[in-house]
DNA sequence: AATGAATGAGAATTCATTCAT
DNA sequence: TATGAATGAATTCTCATTCAT
């Protein structure tokens, strides 16, 4: 049962999946230029002509990364993220929590790293990873914000900056985690920071009861 | 025979910076892999076979790129960003302000992109900028928050993680000026940015009066 | 599990020479080293292994193409060319009809465009051509020639070279017909070309009445 | 002054001409398609990325060779061809004798046999090849039988057929000097082919005394 | 017998680097 | 100093061929 001996397994199903994996590992790696298709060929197990029997060439591959694999998991996750209820304050830290755990922890995380690195050379990409990720995380927050506001529970904030203020420690947590992104103890115990950042935000963010 | 034409007159001296900064330019914006030496010799108004006159090899100009052009401003940069006084809440509004007109309105803006693209590339660069970068910035923080703390100023948080939650949303800013990363109102008006953010900040580190 | 469609029915003494057709198809359209196994398979309906069935590699199918689709064939077109009587001049005539009807206007017609592109790869294809192609060929217009000299039909003539002039233009018309051999009106009315080109060559051989 | 331990040897101006020459030797000896631009660098005294200096890619290189090396002879060689004068049948004589000797000995005989083994892969250039080559030639013989049959010299054939009745023998011994094109004797001695052809085919054309 | 996924040698192309000028 | 033609190693990509199914 086990192909000890053979030269290779049939997995016309599983292969395109499983290259597109090893690709995005390589490609949070060593960036695109830096990655030779054998690369991505050996880290999915298969030699170099195989990526070529279900992609067109290397950029497709990076295509596919972001279309296929990250960005269908965008939509699953923020599906999860949008479920939520309570006071603006508790869905202010569910809202970080859960987007953690969807994004923050999967593979998610590599998108982020990704567009930074790669964005320019895929100007086509990136509109999709703003229109299909930026925007979508942007909505939430700012729903939240303004659920905020409405009720009082919040102060008076300029909105639209406060997104991004919000946005970014959760951004830098996922960049954080490809790795070789230096940020010590952000890395090492991603909760605690998420908690202190938390705790900063919602106490930058709540009227003062005087 | 006569240098006709003043701006052909050779500026030896300056000539390995100016390569230096068209060696920034196109790095920031493709990447070190996808950059050719062409494209560097080109930016800077050479040939092909200049670079070499002053850099052993692409690498090299990437690390002096790191090294010779952007360290040195660091230091300079951290001097002026040492500079201040008052109490802890101006101080930090000061350290994000000087930190952004040193750092995220220059070139050095392009050190975090650098370091975040290429930086599993060149572990020993990395190595450097975190002990001359990282370190440094979130040790301007934590002299802050120790002080903030230490007068009671500022609530009792958790110094460690609360100076990533604090550097995040610069390096964020820093990251957006670089063009391409796509967090549209940052990169727009920056200024508006930092003062949301140091107002939610600053919110949630001062001590409730009560 | 009955064979539902009839089109399936295993027809497996048939396969190689459909797939030696295909093949000749696709040389002829595209020469040898641009044309790829699987361009021969799906004209051929198969897929990408069956050829490898029937013939070792590639060259092997181009050298069975030549050997066993088209040779044999001149053969058969040489004995049907052969059969012919009448004057000499009848003669010829007969023999450029018959050559066209058996050779330009069937899959023969690829051979002299196949060995002029492709028989300095495959040397040894060129002798077998030559050998039952070319001299057979020429040895029917050398009997004509002669026949009509000795019966003081024809001109003397240099015997040898004039049976090249008189086979140029029938090549010609066969190149013609493989397309893409820009020769416009011969290609679009060959019978109407053959008989102009008889028209000359019979007047330039038979011997003036004077 | 030898350049015995060079590595190698500047030579831009010259270095174009040469790789296109030594591809049309390759090209006519093995085809494009089986010609590696190796072989053509090797011929032209180069290395494999020095082609790449002058041209973008094979096809181009292909390209070129008609275009540049081949086809601006063309329009030399038609001039000298054009320059006769004399009866009709002198004008012929002395339309295929110069046409052998500018076409048919220079490398311009080469071009029909590359437009038959590859035209069909390249129909731009087969259009060229036909408004460029093929059509002024037909044109030069056009002139001619036309002048024949109006001075009565000639007798009334099918002017349109005819052309490519002339036109046939000669193409076919440019074939013929390609190489490797099995027409023994038609090679070995082209004049006598020649005047074989002149002597058949005038004495088609001319006019019966009685 | 036939399939077609996988292989891997080989060809095209790129580009960092050298060095004669 | 600077140039840029030339090199050749490295990489992408193709496709003839194999072989488990």
């Amino acid at each position: 049962m086990t192909p000890l001996c053979k030269r290779w397994s049939r997995r016309k199903e599983a292969r395109p999946q499983e290259i597109l994996e090893a690709a995005l590992a390589q490609f949070v790696q060593k960036g695109f230029s830096a990655t030779r298709i054998e690369d991505i060929a050996r880290e999915a197990g298969v030699t170099r002509g195989t990526p070529y029997l279900y992609f067109a060439n290397k950029e497709e591959i990076f295509k596919a990364v972001i279309r296929e694999l990250l960005l269908p998991q965008v939509t699953l996750a923020a599906e999860r993220v949008a479920d939520f209820s309570g006071c603006a304050a508790e869905l202010l830290r569910e809202l970080v929590q859960i987007w953690w755990r969807v994004m923050g922890e999967t593979s998610l995380s590599a998108l982020p790293k990704l567009m930074i690195a790669e964005g320019s050379n895929f100007p086509e990409v990136m509109d999709i990873y703003e229109r299909e990720f930026v925007l979508p995380g942007q909505q939430l927050f700012r729903r939240v914000l303004e659920l905020g506001i409405a009720s009082g529970e919040f102060r008076q904030v300029d909105i639209d900056q406060t997104i991004n203020v919000l946005v970014a420690p959760i951004v830098m947590a996922m960049l954080a985690r490809c790795g070789n992104v230096p940020c010590g103890q952000m890395a090492a115990d991603p909760d605690a920071y998420l908690n202190a950042f938390i705790d900063v935000t919602l106490g930058g963010l709540l009227a003062r009861p005087d």
